[in-house]
DNA sequence: AAATATACATTGACAGACGAGGTATCTTGC
DNA sequence: GCAAGATACCTCGTCTGTCAATGTATATTT
């Protein structure tokens, strides 16, 4: 993993619901969409994931069910909720007006060549 | 505090570095910079700026020094060093990769609308 | 029979964030 | 003179999310 994982700390839980909006799935699938999506940048690590299945499932916002797999090993599949597509709506807005100010806080305040009507 | 501080947990060090780029500056002031820049949807906890004052000094990105006040409380400025900042340089190439990163991560996959000529 | 991939799960430790509490100085209003 | 509020610093202990380590079980490949 190439990422630092306090960058994408708190984002675990929008992850998993961005997958599960498309569909029910378990999380080893989950896990590895992950990883190709990001071309192996970033990956969920399980004990991180499986803890927060956890969470959202206590908070109400996927459902689980056991998959009835007649061969290789069994799955957990994990559904979302109507409570956790407005959910995933609204870390998705979240984390749109945390760019905005991360980028803010980020910038090393203006060089002076931008300055050219600075007011105050 | 309208933001979610998990989003911004690990951007702490990075903030306070790129205030240092601009000018020598203090604890107190910082914070009141960030408040001021996000119109008071973000400030640092006093707890978190002085632990994260710790860690940068200890690690040897930015360096400290009483001011000689001859009014007012005492302040402790913090000026920052060479390898500092080049580790802000690092930090803001890292935090555009992990945008890019999470919006890949947060996006929905495909709506069905989306996919016209989908590959696989 | 061993290795590898799939698949789920728990435990304990760690690190960053922060509430709560503390100190000290200066200014303003009564 | 002194209470209140702003400025300014600091520490302790707790909470929470992450993750390394470890364990289980099944199926396939070598």
């Amino acid at each position: 993993m190439s990422i630092a994982s306090d960058l994408i700390r708190g984002h675990t839980e929008t992850i998993i619901l961005a997958q599960l909006m498309e569909k029910d799935s378990y999380g080893y699938e989950i896990n590895r969409s992950v990883q190709q999506r990001t071309e192996k940048q970033y990956e969920l690590k399980e004990a991180t994931l499986y803890s927060a299945f956890r969470r959202l499932e206590g908070a109400g916002y996927i459902a689980s069910y056991w998959g009835d797999e007649n061969s290789g090993a069994r799955r957990r599949y994990y559904s979302i909720t109507d409570e956790g597509r407005r959910k995933y709506e609204r870390n998705r807005r979240e984390w749109e007006e945390c760019k905005t100010l991360i980028d803010l806080l980020l910038r090393s305040v203006a060089s002076p060549s931008e300055i050219v009507g600075g007011n105050e």
